[in-house]
DNA sequence: AAAGTCTGCAACCGCTTTCTT
DNA sequence: CAAGAAAGCGGTTGCAGACTT
């Protein structure tokens, strides 16, 4: 069947809207209400067509329209949204009072989407990109080493094992291994373990599934600052000793920590978010810093703020001395 | 200061879904 | 039930203003 497009009559204005032609809609709407698009511009003396009366009327004239800058708790509803829904614009904006789908559909291109990429996480799949991982440090790690692995083959995991199979191979396969990676030990070595989150588990597993399983529901958002910007990337596996970064799968955390953390409590500025119930910065906060940090749900806080929009969210937490053994990458 | 480039967003396009006759 | 019109929807475009060179 097919139908024309309705603009397509000479005669009909496109393009930006006067300040006349917008009073000439809400008058006319305010007397007989919306609806009846296509009879609608010429009853009210518009030279449009019904369908760029209708847009403008939802878009821009409705008076529920909220407009301005979005709101942290907005910006979170659009992020938990968009990870479930995709791009629903529609939807979505039934969950934004005051909000149009064709306003947080530009808002989610030209700001949220540009920030996730920044930070590592694919706009798509709210995953964190990991075709960005940097294996080098990895590989170059004494304990790491292709030897080891070889030697080890009895014991190990067998995902460790192909990794010694890819190790000249490319960035594709070692992305696979270090899905299968994390997915095996997400699901096996880690399930007996949490919520507790002992620190003998490999920090950046451990934290990976906390962020995912328990922290979701309660994100926390704001200005910050990665301590470590150089380690500032979706990054799974510790690149030494007494450093791991971790970050959830969804974006709804990222984090770093340090043994020897380059911030102290009195440099951190936090902001709770209401819609988090259990937060309580306290608690860490007040954890001396010498001594392990455990992890938990209720234990987060946040870095400075910058002019930067990086948001992100940070724990703090201690790693063990030579916490990261190969050991730990052997099934338990 | 001028030209070029980038950014944000209103508006449009065309396809799909829903409603009306 | 079918056909056509209206409305809904998501992707894309175009332009004004901001920013950079």
């Amino acid at each position: 069947m097919g139908r024309s497009p309705c603009c397509d009559k000479n005669g009909l204005k496109k393009g930006p809207w006067t300040q006349e032609e917008d009073q000439k809609l809400m008058e006319y709407i305010q007397l007989h209400g919306p609806g009846n698009w296509r009879t609608l511009p010429k009853n009210a003396g518009l030279q449009r067509c019904g369908k760029s009366c209708r847009l403008r009327w939802t878009n821009y004239l409705r008076p529920d329209i909220k407009r301005g800058r979005f709101s942290f708790e907005e910006e979170e509803t659009i992020i938990q949204l968009h990870s479930v829904m995709g791009n629903k614009w529609s939807a979505i904006a039934a969950r934004l009072p005051g909000r149009t789908d064709n306003e947080i559909k530009n808002y989610w291109n030209t700001h949220i989407r540009k920030r996730l990429i920044r930070n590592g996480i694919d706009p798509v799949t709210h995953s964190p990109r990991l075709d960005l991982l940097d294996l080098s440090s990895i590989l170059n790690s004494a304990q790491l080493n292709l030897s080891n692995l070889l030697n080890l083959q009895t014991l190990v995991n067998p995902d460790v094992l192909r990794l010694a199979t890819l190790l000249a191979s490319n960035q594709e396969n070692q992305d696979l291994f270090l899905n299968n990676q994390m997915n095996s030990i997400n699901q096996q070595t880690l399930s007996q373990e949490l919520p507790n989150c002992t620190t003998s588990i490999p920090t950046s597993f451990q934290n990976t599934r906390i962020s995912n399983q328990f922290f979701s529901p309660n994100l926390v958002k704001t200005n910050a600052q990665i301590i470590d910007e150089s380690n500032y990337m979706p990054q799974c596996i510790p690149d030494n000793h007494d450093h791991a970064m971790l970050y959830s799968q969804n974006d709804q955390f990222k984090a770093s920590a340090s043994e020897n953390s380059s911030f102290q409590s009195s440099d951190i500025e936090y902001k709770s978010n209401p819609a988090h119930q259990n937060f309580n910065v306290d608690s860490v906060l007040s954890t001396p810093m010498s001594s392990p940090t455990q992890i938990n749900s209720s234990s987060t806080f946040v870095n400075s703020s910058t002019e930067d929009e990086t948001y992100c969210s940070m724990f703090k937490f201690e790693i063990p001395e030579s916490s990261f053994e190969f050991d730990d990458l052997i099934y338990s």
